[in-house]
DNA sequence: ATATATTTATCGAAAAACAATAAGAAATTC
DNA sequence: GAATTTCTTATTGTTTTTCGATAAATATAT
């Protein structure tokens, strides 16, 4: 069960370099990174607001709620 | 331009109050209130997480980024 | 290989969640 | 319409976490 940052995908429909887009949102490009790769454990509003702003999205589009990683043992055992 | 929290639209098709929701994702009520009612600036992911979990809904069910809120001047001026 | 881009890590500071609590306001029930 | 429950607002203190700044490591082109 976890939240996950779903901001690769939505760079690449955008076509946009993670650089650019922390350029773009206002934050260092090792912080935008930290989200992108599901290491963060919060998100203020105001940077979620300006990367649906910069990717022209909603918060639905990075943001997904997954109940289960399944097991290997449901597959295999 | 803000992201706004549609916690009660969700709570309501839930048929949820807020103490029982509180309760449930494990705050105190008076933060739900400041979650509910857009005074928080930011979301644990954790909490998110709880919220999705109980409410059976997804991020993009509680998160809205809108755009902007037209201004009067628009309308009359 | 060289240059560029991204990720990871560390440190410090500022922001904000959240608990606990109390008090006020608003619904609800009787 | 009074009592009761529920919700909201406010305050204080603690803890967590973002985020900037920076540097080093890693990856990705060119």
């Amino acid at each position: 069960m976890e939240i996950l940052v779903n901001l690769d995908v939505m760079m690449a429909k955008r076509k946009i370099s993670a650089g650019e887009l922390a350029e773009r949102i206002g934050i260092t490009p090792a912080n935008l990174s930290i989200l992108k790769n599901n290491k963060a454990k919060a998100i203020r509003f105001s940077t979620l607001m300006a990367l649906c702003d910069v990717l022209a999205c909603q918060p639905g589009d990075l943001l997904e709620f997954r109940a289960d990683t399944p097991k290997e043992e449901e597959y295999h055992g």
